[in-house]
DNA sequence: TGTACATCAGTGAACGCGCGTTCACTGATGTAC
DNA sequence: TGTACATCAGTGAACGCGCGTTCACTGATGTAC
């Protein structure tokens, strides 16, 4: 047996690591866009002189990074959760954009992140997040395929109609926050984001995928 | 009669203010977003003193909304262009996308600094972004309006389909700008973008608005 | 055609500032014995 | 329980740098007469 290592000194537990990527975040969903955003502000949000952060992070790319880690780490597995529900058929579409919302309104700072460094970013960044998207679009493709009548979908066409699918869910989200408190707005968005789904689903029961 | 102002100094001919609304469009397409371009980069390009900035602009966000204004004019020109041709009908979606592919291709630049801004810019930016977009939206449903059959469509549901539409082909250029020169990538992407489009147009035609 | 004048785009030097990064340090905490 | 030691997160001062902005200036261009 390994020797007990009392007290690894755990890397990712540290408070004020965390309290870096949380400053960060609130930061840039207060004022700019990450890229612009600058190590001495993180630090100075944080209450720490400025050369603590190299104990944490070689620069502010590799936070980002981590930012972009934690916001999908949380939104996948709120996806699994809602995957492992039962499916309640004829009001899916309303209960989908429902837990979309919600989420997006729970977890308001970290979706403004991604939002901003979606194409903001770095290339390093950039590169992250569309990886994680993609990722989320072929997990929709295959639960999709698990609904659809067998054979009459290629993989190919069940990628585009998950794209289709997780492209406008997004636009959604991105409209959501980017609206103030105007009463009301959150019900218009959600009339057209349901409606929205219900055109693309409408379109799916006709489409016959072909050779060509 | 007015007195014949003989040279008028007119404002907006300036060559080295066009010098560096090129200079900024290009650094922004190279290297990163346009809020972390500096002043004295752009200047530094057109090979002019950074004072000399401030004889044309206040300051880099008056520059942005001016570049704003040129890519949508750009834009707004093409499509006015596209929407006056008669439709070919049956071959409409394949046209489309052709059209649009090439225009993104052709101003590739202006169309990257659109996208990087759309939210990653200061908020004037990104609302004047978004006014545009939603100019483009209404006047697509308008469009559609014209093409459905009267009664069927309310103007709501109009608005919803041509938003639909005009956020799967944002995506599409988004994703079409980004990918590098791999070699068939533009065939793939030309793909999805007319499958899509198809889709939207199926559901389209077995759409009813309801009063609900 | 020639001269005196007004305009104004671009110059070059200077400023104060916040930035990222380095360095030797301190002092709290936990470990070995 | 007590002591000597190692670890390492956070300190505070310093650095050189590129930034945005200001200012009085220059010199080319076009106008009035």
């Amino acid at each position: 047996m390994a020797p007990k290592k009392s007290k690894p000194r755990d890397d990712r537990k540290s408070k004020t690591r965390q309290a870096l990527l949380d400053a960060a975040l609130k930061l840039v969903a207060d004022n700019h866009s990450f890229s612009s955003l600058s190590l001495r502000e993180v630090t100075r949000e944080v209450g720490v002189v400025p050369a603590a952060f190299y104990r944490h992070f070689r620069d502010m790319e590799e936070l980002g990074l981590e930012l972009v880690d934690e916001s999908f780490r949380n939104l996948r597995e709120l996806l699994r959760t809602a995957r492992a529900a039962p499916l309640p058929d004829e009001r899916i579409v309303r209960q989908s954009v429902d837990v979309l919302l919600t989420v997006a309104r729970d977890n308001r700072h970290y979706f403004e992140f991604v939002g901003r460094e979606r194409f903001g970013g770095t290339s390093i960044i950039r590169a992250a997040i569309h990886k994680e998207i993609r990722l989320i679009v072929s997990e929709l493709a295959t639960d999709l395929g698990r609904l659809a009548p067998p054979g009459r979908w290629t993989t190919e066409d069940l990628q585009m109609l998950a794209g289709l699918m997780v492209n406008a869910m997004v636009a959604v989200i991105e409209q959501f926050l980017d609206t103030g408190a105007r009463p009301g707005a959150e019900a218009e968005i959600r009339k057209n984001a349901e409606k929205q789904l219900r055109l693309i689903v409408l379109g799916a029961m006709q489409w016959k995928s072909s050779g060509s």
